[in-house]
DNA sequence: TTACCTGCAAACTGTTTGCCGCTGT
DNA sequence: ACAGCGGCAAACAGTTTGCAGGTAA
C-alpha cells in the first residue's frame, strides 16, 4: 500500500515526520517500540518530538499501514501491516519470544468462531507460558 | 489454601491489611483491579495506602493464593487462585468480555507443547477479537 | 486559506520505590 | 529483638493532551 494514496483517501497529509516514522518501522526487522522509533529518528532529527511519533503511529495505523501487538509487558510493539501474520510465544521465566505460524493457531480460531461466534485476532497478543528451555531446568528459577 | 499456613511457610506475617486485601478479592465475583480493591478497603480503613494494596497483591500471589490476568487494557486484573481456570475473549469493538472453558483451549495448548515445546498459560491473557454481536453489525464501527 | 500537523510543556494512569518508624512473631 | 511491614511522598514509564504557531494542499 502506497503512503500517499492512503493518506489522500483519508484527507491526511504527507509530512517529513510521518514518512520518517513509517520508514523506521519498515527498516526494523522485528517489532519495535515507539521509544525506539523516536530514538532512531531523533539521531538525525533531534527536533522531532516523541509525541509526534505517537501521533503518527496512530495515524499510520488508521491508514492500515502499520499495526501493533502486545508481548508480556506494558509496551506496545509496532510493525508494518503487510508482513506475514504470526502468533507470539513469550516465556515468563526467561523473557524469550518465539513466533508461531498462524496455521498452528487456526484450529483454535475456527473453534472460537464456531462455539462462541467470536472472531479472534490471535496475532494481537502474545501467548505467555514457559519455553522449552526453562521447562527443562530441574528446579529452576 | 489457608492464609496463615501459607504465610508461615514463607516467613511472612499476618496483618490486617493483608487479610483485608485477600478478603476483598474473595468477595469480588469477577476480576478486580488493584484500584478497586484499594477503594473498597479505604471505605472502611481510609488510612490504608494503595501502595500497601499493591505490595500485598504481590505477596499473596507469591503465596499462591491469588493470580492476575490481562484483558485488553493496561490494567492488571486480580482474582483468587482456587477458582476454576478459564480463558477470556475480549471484543475490541465493544469491550465486552466472555469466558471460555479451558477445555476449548486445550487442543491449542497440546499443539504448542508438542510442536514448540512451549507450555502456554492460556488463562493469563485475554484473546482479543470481535464478538458475535459486533460481527453482525452491518457496516459497524 | 484552512484544516491538519508540529514542538513544547504539562498532565495522566497504573504502578513502584525509598525512607523510617511500627508491629507481628 | 528484629525482620517484615505499613504509611507517606515522591518517582517512575509509557503515553496522551492543550496550546499556539507552522505548513501541506
Amino acid at each position: 500500500m502506497d503512503l500517499v494514496t492512503a493518506l489522500h483517501a483519508q484527507g491526511k497529509r504527507l509530512t517529513l515526520q510521518r514518512s520518517l516514522v513509517l520508514e523506521a518501522i519498515r527498516r526494523s526487522r522485528h517489532h519495535t517500540t515507539a521509544e525506539e522509533i523516536a530514538r532512531r529518528i531523533r539521531e538525525q532529527h533531534p527536533q522531532i518530538d516523541p509525541s509526534t511519533v505517537y501521533r503518527n503511529l496512530e495515524a499510520l495505523e488508521e491508514l492500515g499501514l502499520v499495526t501493533h501487538t502486545h508481548l508480556n509487558d506494558r509496551i506496545t510493539r509496532w510493525h508494518r501491516a503487510d508482513v506475514e501474520r504470526h502468533g507470539h510465544l513469550v516465556c515468563r521465566a526467561c523473557g524469550s519470544e518465539q513466533e508461531v505460524p498462524m496455521a498452528s493457531l487456526e484450529p483454535l480460531a475456527a473453534r472460537l468462531r464456531r462455539d462462541q461466534g467470536f472472531e479472534p485476532d490471535l496475532a494481537h497478543s502474545a501467548i505467555v507460558g514457559i519455553c522449552r528451555t526453562c521447562r527443562s531446568v530441574p528446579s529452576g528459577r
